[in-house]
DNA sequence: TAAATAGTGTCTGTGAGACACTATACA
DNA sequence: TGTATAGTGTCTCACAGACACTATTTA
């Protein structure tokens, strides 16, 4: 190994492991957001929860190595990744026991249904301690998507689906951002999203109460592009 | 060359070349902003201008690349660099006649005096066509910056010096932003970043006209983190 | 009819933008 | 006194936050 790195700073210019770590949030059901994470099969961390992740490979672009990611570690199916973005680059040299590594963290979102076989799901507001520096990594990121609620189609559709509840944009807003939305401010906030239509549906959420009006999507979905 | 790729192939995990690619700005008097840019002295792109760039090295950290970047293709003073940060990271692969490259752009504030023995300096608003993809990195990094000056101490304070006259808080914003901003609501947001104070001093900047008021910052210069 | 939930109207403050008007300099 | 430049006051608009009040449903 150490061979190997020897013969790289003679013969080759430097090189550098760079790993690809990705925030999928998903919704199970509108309104709630989770995260997929993975135990580690593999040292270092092994047994570990950790993002998935994978070792750039020579050529490959970013959005292919987050979804072999995705497909890789939490089984999911490519055609159910809707939205993808670049979060930071993050670069202490300790985060892996193996040797420093880059890490460059992408975001993305994904369909509603989608299955994902080797993944556990945890809310995003309750992730529990991950390997590596993970944690900061999902508290950047979901910073990133509290600030693109709203704002980013691709992703705000994939969170939503086709269709939703006021009520559930209330309890979505208050998962991303950690403070609950005034109603009647995210109401006005939902007439100024362009895409978005306000339907004559309402849609019962709680057992009691007024129904909710139902707003609907435009447009069939589109990917969110993001380096 | 090839051969010793084929040995990573198979002793080493992948690996990626990673060059950091730095956005340098300068005030060389208040008001204007230039951007370093040095001829390339080895192929590619050999005698084509570009951005300071290195490859990562090993264990190397961002910012430690993104000084010797500064250092070794502009011939900077590193005490000169006062405020750095992230811009983006970049993965075309065909932006590297070399091989697929990935490349983590960083911006850098330097101070107004700084000299740079290998530089040349263009006015951020009239960058010429440059190597690789750098000519995308600066219209990215100018958006940044843009999106930072008044908001960013660090920043903002390498650009201005320690005081500076308003009218030229007006050029540095429409070199920054590409708009002229109103000079009332400038001198308002000035009023509101708390580092700055309005001085009874005034400067004259034009030949006639009534002379600007003087501002200055409160404390010594802070540097911006951003991994 | 009470409790639970959802929706609306409106007031406030902030910040950007626009623009007319005033102030201060030099020639 | 005219021209050039800088500074101020104020109006508008958009948007977020707060909050009281109304509306609709089930039990």
């Amino acid at each position: 190994m150490s061979y190997v790195l020897t013969v790289n700073a003679v013969l080759a210019p430097p090189m550098s492991h760079v790993s690809v770590d990705v925030v999928a949030v998903r919704a199970p059901r509108p309104g709630q957001v989770v995260v997929g994470i993975a135990r580690r099969q593999l040292p270092p961390f092994r047994g570990r929860l950790a993002l998935p992740g994978v070792l750039l490979t020579r050529g490959e672009r970013l959005r292919e190595a987050a979804t072999r990611a995705l497909v890789g570690k939490l089984g999911v199916d490519a055609v159910d990744v809707l939205a993808l973005g670049q979060v930071a680059t993050f670069d202490e040299p300790s985060r892996d026991p193996r040797g420093p590594t880059l890490s460059v963290a992408l975001w993305a979102a994904l369909s509603g249904t989608a299955s994902a076989a080797l993944a556990e799901w945890v809310p995003l507001d309750e992730v529990p301690p991950l390997a590596f520096d993970h944690d900061r990594i999902v508290a950047d990121a979901r910073q990133v998507l509290a600030d693109k609620l709203w704002r980013d189609v691709g992703l705000t559709r994939a969170l939503t689906g086709r269709s939703f509840a006021a009520s559930e944009a209330v309890e979505l807003t208050e998962t991303l951002t950690g403070r609950r939305p005034d109603a009647a401010n995210l109401n006005k906030t939902l007439a100024n999203v362009s895409a978005l239509r306000r339907t004559e549906e309402r849609r019962r959420v709680q057992q009691t109460g007024r129904p909710a009006v139902v707003w609907a999507w435009d447009e069939p979905p589109e990917s969110t592009t993001a380096g």
